[in-house]
RNA sequence: AGGGGCAUAGUUCAAAGGUAGAACAGUGGUCUCCAAAACCAUCGAUGUGGGUUCGAUUCCUACUGCCCCUG
C-alpha cells in the first residue's frame, strides 16, 4: 500500500503558503518545506520565509535547519525529507511538501537515486580551473571521449552540467547518460497528488515586483549586511539566492541600490517563468488556475481547497 | 510665441540612397548532486502625408509629437 503525498507546488509568489496552511488545517496534514532558500536560518526577508505566527499551528520542516554558511543540495534535501515524511507516516499524518523547488520535488517524488556517488570537490575546483583557464572546449571534448551520448544532450557552454558527467564518470565508471535514463524509469513509490497553483503572467510579474519593493522596506539591505558581516560570501550556495546575491553586490559597491532592486525583480521574474516551464513538462501534475477577476481572497482560497479536496477524496489520499 | 534639436523593436542605443543591427525586456525550452543555479532558442521597429529617385526608412518638404534655449 503505497502512502500518500501531496505537493502543492507554483511560480514564486503566487500564494502557496498561504493555502498550504488552509489545506494542512483541513486534512490533518504537516508540511514539508521543498525551498533551497528557506532552509536557512536568518535569512527571512529575501527569501519570503513563512514565520511561525503564519504557521497556524501546523508544523513545518525544512525550515530554519542550517545556517548560510552550510551547503544545502538535492541529497540533502531528499534525505532529510524523506526522514521527515517517517516521522509524519509514525503520527498518522499526510505530509504535504510546500515550495517551489521543481528539482527538489522530483528527487523526493520519484525517489531518484544519488547513492552510489559522492560529490567531489576536489575534482569539481579541478574540472572549473580547467574550463576557466583552457575553455569549456576543453571539457566537452573530455567528455565525448568517455560519454558522448550524454554530450549529445548537454550543450557545450553549460559547464555545470559537463563537469558533472565528467564527475559521475570518473566517480563510478558509468555514464550520466545512462543512469539518467534508467531513473527517469522510475515510477513513484507514493500515491500522490501534485498540485500547481499558477495565476495569470501579468498579474503574477505584478505580484513579483510588489513583493521586492516590500522586502526592500522590511530591511532587506540590513538583513543582508547582516549575513555579510557574519561572514557569508557570494560563493556560498545561500548566497546565490535571489534578493541575497544582488545586494551583496551593491554592499560591495559593484552596482546602485536601484540597479540591485532592478535586478532582483527581472531574476525573479525569470525564475517564476522558468519554475512554470518545469512544471509544466513534468508528469501528472494537476494544473489550478486561480481566477482571472479578484474576488474576496478567502473565497477564492476556499473554492480551490475545496478542490482540491475532492481531488485527495477521489485519489484515496483522504476519506 | 520665436529659435534650435530629436523622432528606428516594449526600452536604451546602432547603421545605411539598394533585404535595418545590438543589448535589455517579452516568449518558448533544457535540467536526475551548486537548481532562487547553469544553459539554449525565439518574436519584434524606421511617427503621418507629399516630393526627388529605377529604388527613400535614409535626401527635400509639410504636419504631428517630444526635448532644450529665449521671452
Amino acid at each position: 500500500m503505497k502512502k500518500p503525498l501531496i505537493i502543492l507546488t507554483g511560480p514564486t509568489a503566487v500564494g502557496k503558503s498561504a493555502l498550504s496552511i488552509e489545506l494542512a488545517k483541513r486534512i490533518d496534514g504537516e508540511i514539508i518545506s521543498a525551498d533551497s532558500m528557506q532552509v536557512y536560518r536568518h535569512m527571512d526577508i529575501g527569501s519570503a520565509k513563512i514565520m511561525p505566527d503564519q504557521m497556524g499551528g501546523i508544523p513545518h520542516h525544512l525550515i530554519d535547519i542550517l545556517e548560510p554558511t552550510e551547503e544545502f543540495n538535492v541529497v540533502t534535501f531528499q534525505q532529510k525529507a524523506k526522514e521527515a515524511m517517517h516521522e509524519i507516516y509514525d503520527r498518522g499524518r499526510i505530509p504535504i511538501v510546500v515550495g517551489g523547488t521543481g528539482f527538489y520535488i522530483q528527487a523526493l517524488l520519484y525517489d531518484v537515486d544519488f547513492t552510489d556517488n559522492d560529490e567531489d570537490t576536489a575534482l569539481r575546483a579541478e574540472l572549473e580551473e580547467i574550463a576557466k583557464e583552457q575553455g569549456s572546449e576543453v571539457l566537452y571534448k573530455r567528455l565525448k571521449e568517455v560519454d558522448p551520448e550524454s554530450c549529445e544532450i548537454i550543450h557545450p557552454n553549460n559547464v555545470k552540467r559537463v563537469i558533472r558527467a565528467i564527475e559521475f564518470y570518473e566517480k563510478t565508471g558509468m555514464k550520466i547518460s545512462a543512469h539518467n535514463k534508467t531513473q527517469r524509469q522510475n515510477s513513484s513509490p507514493y500515491n500522490f497528488a501534485y498540485f500547481v497553483l499558477n495565476e495569470d503572467r501579468a498579474k503574477l510579474y505584478r505580484k513579483i515586483e510588489q513583493r521586492v519593493d516590500a522586502m526592500m522596506e522590511q530591511g532587506l539591505v540590513e538583513e543582508v549586511s547582516g549575513l555579510a558581516a557574519a561572514g557569508c560570501t557570494r560563493d556560498m550556495v545561500s548566497m546565490q539566492g535571489l534578493g541575497y546575491k544582488e545586494i551583496l553586490d551593491y554592499l560591495d559597491g559593484h552596482i546602485t541600490l536601484e540597479e540591485a532592486v532592478y535586478l532582483i525583480k527581472r531574476d525573479t521574474r525569470h525564475f517564476a517563468k522558468r519554475q512554470l516551464t518545469w512544471f509544466r513538462r513534468e508528469r501528472y501534475v494537476l494544473w489550478v488556475e486561480k481566477p482571472e477577476v479578484d474576488y474576496d481572497n478567502e473565497l477564492i482560497q476556499n473554492m480551490i481547497t475545496e478542490y482540491i479536496m475532492s481531488v485527495l477524496r477521489e485519489k484515496n489520499i483522504i476519506h
